[in-house]
DNA sequence: ACAATTATGTACCATTTGGTACAGTATTAC
DNA sequence: GTAATACTGTACCAAATGGTACATAATTGT
């Protein structure tokens, strides 16, 4: 009997992502939102609830979206390999304002530490979940003689995610893509990465 | 004959920086810093101007003491050391609360990076200056030979400077003190800087 | 046609925001 | 004392904040 739901909440989601990810939680403003994700006020209440919820739910899209990637990638490609595809796919091919946005959660982590622990330990979470399926993928990998022991796959784990949230910064910082490749490159050489 | 300054300026801003640390830029409002610095709102206006000019004041102090620390142990330790030193310093023997402010740089650089590329872009430039400062004392030491020469030195600096913004995010989300250490230690002996 | 539901638009809300104005008081040099 | 200055406190400002209320229109299944 009721009217179904006219605008697509999918579509409205990615809208506000975008944004929330551009500007951050406090810089995002609820009629900067409506005009992004094309619906009333009213409505925006009815589906969302709030605006801290909406964040929340971006949040999550985004740490799932990005560690399926990984896992994705987990599947197709040797552990050594792994880290060099994460960065090219995420950094390195990709258009000059989207490296500009970084990495949600990052920006998250550094924007909410303080004023909002609980988004900033969902934020950390889902890093650790990459973090975590790297070093799993590691683990695997050395058990089965493929991939050299001199670190642990969880510290080699924890190497690559500081490198990562080191870049996320500098791509904030509108560095060149050559420059945020030649720390990559010279990184993963350093802990024998290089695949 | 006027009537002279009454409050301490210097320990005003040294008020307002810690707030404007551990909250970021947007989260502090202004009687908040009233209250810190123990003004008035008159004497806030009449002595700061505005709170953005009081934020690129406590930004500016920031960077400038952390360059110096940083020059200070550049003309006691070897150059290979000054990583080591820089982190412990800074991340290690520090109190538990301080080690989750993170650097303020850093936080500003991602806080404000779409909303003010301005004060982005001061912040970016303090960075700089650290990271060029690590590099001329690397290239000395490549110089005189005291120092292997696998890597050049800007790239060692752009490398000890990526991991250090990503030990600066790790540290806002209270990872554990030997977890840091850990990284430090891993990171400094993969490029060969374990002085 | 009718009931149910969900959209939209708009008006409204209290609160907070950064910033200004100004009156009164205190402290100094002369 | 007087003039000059700098403090405090408070009142005020327009604008923006996130969130609510509600009347109305649209779309569906029956």
């Amino acid at each position: 009997m009721p009217r179904p739901i006219g605008f697509d909440r999918t579509t409205a989601v990615e809208a506000a992502l975008k944004l929330f990810w551009m500007r951050g939680f406090q810089a995002t403003s609820l009629p900067d939102l409506l005009d992004v994700m094309g619906i009333a006020r009213s409505s925006f209440y009815a589906s969302f609830r709030t605006k801290r919820d909406l964040f929340t739910e971006c949040l999550e899209l985004f740490g799932d979206r990005t560690l399926a990637m990984v896992n994705k990638d987990n599947k197709s490609l040797h552990p050594t390999a792994l880290p060099r595809a994460f960065f090219k796919s995420t950094l390195l091919d990709v258009s000059k304002h989207r490296a500009k946005q970084g990495c949600l959660m990052v920006n998250t982590v550094l924007e909410l530490a303080d004023a909002d622990p609980e988004l900033n330990q969902l934020a950390t979470q889902k890093l650790n979940a990459i973090e975590d399926s790297f070093a799993a993928s590691f683990l695997l990998a050395q058990k089965n003689g493929e991939m050299d022991t001199t670190y642990s796959a969880k510290e080699l784990a924890k190497f690559v995610m500081t490198i990562n949230l080191g870049l996320r910064i500098q791509s904030r910082q509108n560095k060149s893509r050559e420059e945020l490749e030649s720390i990559i490159k010279h990184s993963l050489v350093a802990v024998g990465l290089a695949a």
